[in-house]
DNA sequence: TATCCGTGGAT
DNA sequence: TATCCAAGGAT
């Protein structure tokens, strides 16, 4: 039995690489602060949906100095969109600490890198990798995948990972570590996908066990997740006459922490629709949608009722919000539901989308 | 180790 | 429609 050869898959990487925003040409000197970035941005999201935000990004905040100096509330709207709101927290720390800890320039190592908040063992080893040179196993979905074949690991994820990574880390060309890590995404991007791989195009596809045994399906092994149950709530969209809108941030921390939103009452899985008045921020002639606004997060399905009325005088109790133009929402940091129910109670008021 | 944390696209 | 899942990290 052969054992796979690193170097045939740098000579696939060669001809085959993806020509990505932040990525560098070969022999270029790549940008530490565009690697960690992209690094960033890229966890648990596509490329696709990461490159407009990158592109925005990097216009707005060109070097890690002006992003440690931008307000929080700048990041925050930059990042809205893009999902875990946690990431755009700690980049803007990491920012920070990037510029008092380490004069503004990144360390160089995987193990300093990896103290910085927002990155843990797979950022701080690309980072290390692509932007420094080190030899390092950057193990993420995509490795998870293409060496759990390669080997046939029948660890179910996560256990299985330090194996992998062990695997991994053996196989990295000391010449060229950063380009064996992209090298490795790419293949799992692009041939050694989730479902139905191009087996046939693989540099790897003599030496891979799972292919050998045509299970590559089975592969990587992992450990069934349950769903949680539907939660219900009301939200309510109270436009002013002067056509502003009454917002509200949410706490710092847990689920879209320090994003804004119009009031809503408590998302239950018991929410009464019969009392969901109660929680509304003022008295008013609310409106309710004919349609509920749906949306899925990452552990449970929320349906949320959008209740929404127009005053000339509202009377708000004080610290229950604040009032936006909806001319400016676009500098609002709201997640998409917030949109959504945005715009449903905008069409229950006759005002469109302007 | 298990759970929490968004979003949009593919099948 | 339902399910998966994409360059994960924090707790």
């Amino acid at each position: 039995m052969q054992r796979p050869d690193p170097a045939d898959l740098m000579i696939w990487y060669d001809r085959q690489r993806r020509a990505l925003p932040w990525r560098t040409l070969p022999g270029e000197q790549p940008d530490p602060y565009r690697v960690w970035l992209s690094e960033i941005m890229l966890q648990q999201t596509t490329v696709q949906a990461v490159k407009p935000y990158f592109a925005a990004f990097l216009a707005r905040f060109p070097t890690v100095q002006s992003l440690a100096e931008a307000p929080a509330d700048a990041v925050m709207s930059a990042w809205a969109g893009l999902g875990y709101y946690s990431r755009a927290r700690n980049l803007h720390a990491c920012a920070q600490a990037v510029v008092t800890r380490h004069g503004g320039r990144f360390p160089a190592t995987e193990a300093e890198l990896r103290d910085l908040p927002g990155i843990g063992a797979y950022t701080s080893a690309a980072v290390a990798a692509i932007a420094f040179g080190e030899v390092a196993a950057a193990v993420d979905g995509n490795v998870e995948r293409v060496m759990s074949r390669l080997f046939r690991l029948e660890t179910p994820m996560p256990a299985g990972r330090a194996e992998v990574a062990r695997r991994t880390l053996a196989m990295v060309p000391a010449d060229r570590p950063g380009d064996f890590a992209q090298a490795l995404m790419d293949l799992g991007a692009t041939i050694c996908t989730p479902r139905k791989p191009a087996c046939a195009l693989c540099p790897w596809r003599a030496p891979c066990l799972a292919r050998q045994a045509g299970e590559q399906d089975a592969y990587p092994r992992k450990l069934a997740k349950k769903g949680g149950a539907l939660r219900r709530g009301a939200a309510f969209v109270l436009i002013r006459n002067d056509d502003a809108i009454l917002l509200r941030t949410r706490p710092p921390k847990g689920l879209l922490g320090g994003m804004a939103e119009v009031p809503t009452g408590l998302w239950s899985d018991r929410h009464d629709p019969l009392r969901a008045l109660d929680d509304a921020p003022t008295n008013a002639a609310w409106t309710a949608s004919n349609s509920v606004v749906r949306h899925v997060f990452t552990h449970f399905p929320l349906e949320l009722t959008v209740y929404a009325a127009r005053t000339a005088d509202p009377a708000i109790a004080p610290g229950t919000g604040r009032f936006t133009p909806l001319g400016q929402l676009a500098d609002e940091p709201l997640p998409t539901v917030m949109r959504k129910v945005i715009a449903t109670g905008l069409a229950v008021l006759g005002l469109g989308r302007g």
